[in-house]
DNA sequence: AAAACTTAAAGTAAAAAATACTATAAGTAA
DNA sequence: TTACTTATAGTATTTTTTACTTTAAGTTTT
């Protein structure tokens, strides 16, 4: 509790309440916030979720998102990754915020709301660790989920959703893929998100004509077959054809 | 508290922690939470934005968003439509969430995370009463703002970024419209909440092409020119589209 | 009552983009 | 050398977008 609190405790005749809306103070102050991150992988054609396995009451011992009550001393947005890489040792990856879910019984110890997060994880460049009270951590494939502690599959479903919606309209999918990347790697990519076939010939056309890839002088290497080029998304490009009012959107058969 | 947090510390070890992350549990539930609504709405071609006068500590006779404390017996989505009706009597309007602050300091009285949502009012239906602790409410205009309270400015930019992006890809402009409007009622909505122009004919066209407008038996009434036809956008039908993949997209030059 | 004026709304030609393919290239494996 | 696989370039057709033009339907002015 800050200075500016006390002194309005004190100075206001009612002492237990503060004046904003009648409330009790301490009746004000009792919620729980926490934090709960969907970490999105993609390995071999498939989109896969990172949970971990409880080792602290309650939901001791069922798998769950990533996520932990946030401190009362640390920014929300500090809070989320600090709380992911206590868990799950993921350090500096992609990551927005999408909903806050605050039913009355979401949470078997007190009035929680938490504030969801989803994260896309490079699958060269990160494996996740257990830490803390998380007992292991493991990726599962988005169409075979365990059951989840708390209401973490209504999280997870949002999650998906948000994102499925989101890799339309901005650049977001090449936080799934290695930095370096071939083109149907890219088309695979959408296909598994998006649940939905893409004409390769012209997925590469639409891809190309937004000017956001750079083409590396490398190609793949142990194929048996015609090594496609590798790629990398421009990052930088990609902020200067915004301010131009150039919008991503990848809608191709 | 509920019973089975009661439970939870007494058959603990250590009664002042709550197992999960080892935070006591006094710290761990001080959170204030509360929730804030960026009202827009639409007149004579300017989009405005509803703000309350407060009469309230803090920041007593600051215009701000309307938003106050949610209660611990109340879900967070049915506080913030109760909220709103109370400050401002609006009732049964669109609302959505948007995004979740919480920064350590951005409530003097203590650490407060605010959920924010966006409201859309149709022009004809509704007109705000000032009730509870707001002292009044006023349309402003969004680009003649007065300085708010808390963060707010912060949070009704980010809620303007929000609906900006939004109204491309979803039908909810026609929240800002009356039930009955003009294709060209429609095409100023746009412009106004875009900044930028549209070819009427074009924008007309793509709008209609959609099938997604009910043109009704009525014309405009009193206007010195040509009347032009009335429209109703067709809820139903939407959804009907959208199981079929449709997609609403208002891109047009 | 005719002419002028205003906005509604339909139409149209050219350009651009998306789509559905086909063909060729460049590697590996038999 | 031939068969096989995937990469990638190319192309013709269709569809959509864009930038206009024209006509329609009302009101207001003279």
């Amino acid at each position: 509790m800050n200075s500016y609190l006390a002194d309005l405790i004190m100075s206001d005749t009612n002492k237990f309440f503060i004046s904003e809306n009648n409330i009790p103070l301490q009746e004000s102050f009792q919620f729980g916030l926490s934090v709960d991150c969907v970490v999105f992988g993609y390995h071999e054609g498939r989109v896969r979720v990172l949970l971990i396995e409880r080792d602290a009451a309650p939901f001791r011992g069922s798998w769950a998102l990533p996520g932990d009550l946030v401190s009362l001393e640390e920014d929300l947005r500090i809070s989320a990754s600090s709380i992911l890489t206590k868990l799950t040792g993921l350090k500096d990856i992609f990551m927005e915020q999408f909903f806050t879910f605050g039913t009355v019984d979401r949470h078997p110890a007190g009035r929680v709301a938490t504030v969801a997060y989803y994260s896309l994880v490079k699958s060269d460049n990160y494996e996740p660790v257990a830490s803390s009270w998380a007992k292991s951590t493991r990726w599962f494939d988005i169409d075979d989920l365990p059951d989840l502690a708390f209401d973490h599959k209504v999280i997870l479903t949002k999650g998906l959703r948000t994102l499925q919606r989101r890799v339309r309209y901005r650049p977001v999918g090449f936080e799934l893929l290695p930095n370096k990347f071939t083109l149907l790697e890219l088309h695979d990519l959408y296909e598994a998100l998006l649940g939905v076939k893409f004409d390769k010939p012209n997925f590469r056309k639409k891809i190309l004509s937004m000017d956001l890839l750079v083409q590396l002088d490398e190609v793949q290497a142990n194929v048996s077959h015609r090594p496609a080029k590798l790629f990398r998304f421009d990052e930088k490009r990609y902020k200067e054809l915004r301010k131009e009012g150039f919008a991503f959107d990848i809608t191709v058969k």
